[in-house]
DNA sequence: CCCTGATCATTCGGGCCCGAACGATAGCTG
DNA sequence: CAGCTATCGTTCGGGCCCGAATGATCAGGG
């Protein structure tokens, strides 16, 4: 945000307001989206991975076939939402639904091996591209940033 | 990310890849979701406003009346994205669109009177969630936060 | 004057995303 | 062992989101 923006910012909305607090929430907004609309644009698109789909088959790729509540809960989105990431999955055969024999309400979720193959031969393209995006950050930086933003993450999560 | 997933990572993965980058890359957008999905779940929807709609109605209400390609580009938003959040809020009368008439391609967005009386009352309590999110940061911690994203948010940008 | 190419916003197709509602299943309790 | 109640994943409604295609409009050159 630069200081022309914020000057109008205070000039239109008045004083007793947190820009501070503003000006982080909103660059960690930005910063987000530009990282996810650039790593799609430029690799996942390609392989016909969106986002969720990508990270749900890395998941299962570094900690192997779990229940869909818990890769709903590590790929951060809501079971609704995963549901649909897997039935896209699945269209492709990248993943497999499993009902358990114990209790049939719940469905583990596997890779298929062509979703191993696929989730192994993107991932270096993806870390390279993180590295690239954070480039502009001193290694320090990037371990700083990383736990400011956990910290944030949690405060955040608690609130609610 | 705590130490036991970033080794199960590394177990996997192998080694030869940056993952200082990934947990900087993972952490923003974590917490921009985090951040995101609790102010729509604890303001916004209450108010009928999404995430989008909001920001096109704040930068609306700090800078006025601009065109909608702009429009577009502060709030972060494809063009054809804005053009639904507008719709959205044409509906319910919180903005206006008005053709040039110097130029009939070109379309000016304007708040309605009931548009600015909105955001006006949303946005106090919108920054006071900010500050709840951000409360586990120190002032100083904010800005260099704010820094680091927005350098990160250029590399991104400038890579496309 | 057209014609051509550039530049607008909108529309469209497809997928993501959420929360609420739903149906199936499980476990408890009397 | 029948009836609650809790807990699964899925479905549904609505909106967001992108990129590509579309149609309207404009500017410049013959």
């Amino acid at each position: 945000m630069s200081q022309d923006r914020d000057d109008d910012i205070r000039r239109v909305v008045g004083g007793g307001h947190d820009f501070e607090s503003m000006a982080a929430v909103l660059n960690v907004y930005r910063a987000a989206t530009s990282i996810r609309n650039q790593i799609e644009r430029k690799l996942l698109n390609r392989h016909g991975l969106s986002w969720g789909g990508f990270t749900a088959l890395f998941v299962l790729w570094i900690w192997g076939p779990m229940e869909s509540h818990r890769l709903a809960d590590e790929c951060g989105l809501a079971k609704g939402t995963l549901s649909g990431v897997l039935t896209t999955l699945e269209r492709r055969d990248l993943i497999r639904r499993n009902r358990l024999s114990s209790d049939r309400r719940r469905v583990e979720v596997v890779a298929t091996g062509a979703g191993l193959e696929l989730v192994k031969a993107v991932y270096p393209e993806f870390n390279r591209l993180e590295t690239d995006v954070t480039s502009s950050l001193t290694g320090e930086e990037k371990r700083l940033l990383a736990d400011m933003l956990g910290r944030l993450r949690r405060t955040a999560e608690g609130i609610g």
